[in-house]
RNA sequence: UCCAGAGUAGCUCAAUGGUAGAGCAGCCGGCUGUUAACCGGCGGGUUACAGGUUCGAGUCCUGUCUCUGGAGCCA
């Protein structure tokens, strides 16, 4: 394996003279008279390594198999680069082909492909540099919310995958059976009987781990997520996902100016540390993704996030003097296009819009004392829309099972969730963050599905 | 799921209802240092699939599939 030191990343910080092995993937070749040039990456970093071989080093057959996709291994010398483009390069002395790549059937060309077409070829879209960049830039975000939270003395916890709780509420779920789906065991009306199911009774998929958290929090404070989660939603757009990642931290003794509060330490606290340590990926997706990422992140780690309510949202989209799709109207939900508005036209930097009508959120957000909103907030950005969604917890057992009742929820199923409410309650707040869609903002990609490895979206589960 | 658009060579795209083409990639050759290398040459097609209209369909019609954009749902 290659060991810390060896890494592509770490041989151009090697001084020049140096004997050294590296190993890698062809990106492109390049032949003169007398002279091959071969670009070599192992993923560590963007740029490639330049190996150059002079004519006769190599014997013809191992040189003939060094083509793009090729897996190879060079020993050389590290040597200052005579011409512009790179300050060093490998002066190659010997070379190993691990695993040649037939050229003319490789799909990867060195030239530019779409996004559709390396989507196709998910099992070799990572040699691509936007992918390479991607994963790399995904890699430090992951590190960044573990390290942001393990420094505020948050306790990572895992929240089940499979759960028996069909009445979250939000959205529609995959369903988890080992019963013979083309003839299962039936009662006497007919109905599906699923005590003989794996479970004893309908097992679903989770769309978050939420409640589950609000339990660690009520032991240990201050808990965080950060795992799968599945949305069974037929919903075909660039932002949707079956199988996405999501960060929830929960947090007790928190009302909901903490929880916003935190949300923006948190969002600021993560794209300073990709800004400060993905800096060539950036650059990189800057040139030839999106070119307004860079100066964007930099502005968004430091200006304070716009925050609102609800209703003077409403107040804002009314005075606005524009013609909506969708009627402006205390009581409804803010569209997409509202959402729009606030974020990219008259802010122009996230915005937090909070208390939001209680008819139209969830039945675990705490009631305002006007009766008419809840706790809620959700953090909108310039060109994805809405990347968290967070709110203070109600608390207090009386009001949370007239709310059940309100959202025609049956109270049984929550007696555990009720419970909490009546030994030793609090008041707690938490938040969810999809990290793929905090990776479209840090990387300025379009397609949610060209930031997560293996995509999963209605139709398609390949690879 | 709804609305709109697209599907032609490995990739990106042309082609008035009348002989399916180009660039790139690949292959062969050339060039003493290339940087999306460059120059010359060569091969490459069930026009997504199934029907239909027509003397004749890549082109028009119907259905299906897939992809893209927008909407809804949401992270």
């Amino acid at each position: 394996m290659i060991k810390p030191g060896e890494y592509i990343r770490d041989i151009f910080a090697q001084p020049v003279g140096t004997v050294l092995v590296a190993r890698g993937w062809v990106k492109t070749r390049r032949d003169s008279k007398g002279i091959s040039f071969v670009q070599i990456s192992d993923g560590s970093c963007f740029t490639d390594l330049q190996v150059v071989i002079e004519a006769g080093t190599l014997p013809p057959e191992t040189l003939e198999q060094i083509t793009t996709g090729a897996c190879v291994e060079f020993t050389g010398t590290l040597v200052e680069s005579p011409a512009p483009g790179q300050p060093v390069e490998l002066k190659a002395s010997g070379c190993t082909v691990h695993g040649a790549a037939h050229p003319s059937s490789y799909p990867l060309q060195k030239k530019g492909h779409t996004m559709e077409f390396l989507r196709e070829i998910a099992h070799l879209r990572p040699r691509a540099n936007t992918f390479g960049a991607v994963f790399r830039v995904r890699n430090a975000l992951s590190y960044a919310i573990h390290r942001f939270f393990q420094d505020r003395g948050f306790i990572y916890i895992h929240t089940p995958i499979i759960t028996t709780s069909d009445c979250e509420g939000a959205g529609a779920l995959f369903q988890v059976t080992t019963l013979d789906v083309a003839a299962p065991p039936r009662l006497a009306d007919n109905a599906v009987d699923y005590t003989h199911d794996f479970f004893g009774k309908p097992a679903y998929l989770a769309v978050s781990g939420q409640l589950e958290a609000e339990i660690l929090a009520l032991a240990m404070a201050n808990v965080y997520t950060f795992g799968p989660t599945f949305r069974a939603e037929n919903s075909n757009t660039p932002r949707h996902l079956a199988e996405f990642w999501m960060v929830e931290p929960e947090m007790a003794f928190c009302d909901l100016d903490d929880d916003v509060e935190l949300a923006q330490e948190f969002l600021q606290y993560i794209i300073r540390y990709v800004l400060d340590t993905c800096e060539a990926d950036l650059a990189f997706f800057a040139k030839r993704i999106e070119p307004t990422v860079v100066e964007t992140l930099e502005h968004v780690a430091q200006a304070s996030f716009e925050r609102i309510t609800y209703t003077e949202a409403i107040r804002v989209l009314e005075a606005s003097g524009r013609s909506w799709e969708f009627p402006v109207e205390w009581g409804s939900d803010l569209q997409a296009e509202h959402e729009r508005y606030l974020t990219e036209e008259v802010f122009r930097r996230p915005v937090v819009v909070t208390d939001y009508p209680r008819q139209i959120k969830a039945f675990y957000m705490r009631v305002n004392d006007d009766e008419k909103t809840v706790r809620a907030m959700d953090v909108l950005v310039p060109r994805i829309g809405e990347i968290i969604g967070g709110s203070q917890r109600e608390e207090r057992p009386q009001v949370l099972r007239e709310r059940l009742k309100e959202c025609g929820l049956p109270e049984e199923p929550y007696w555990w969730y009720l419970q909490l409410r009546e030994y030793g309650t609090v008041e707690h707040a938490g938040f969810g963050l999809g990290v793929e869609r905090m990776m479209m903002y840090l990387t300025g990609m379009k397609n949610i599905r060209d930031v997560i490895p293996f995509p999963r979206t209605p139709g398609s589960a390949d690879f």
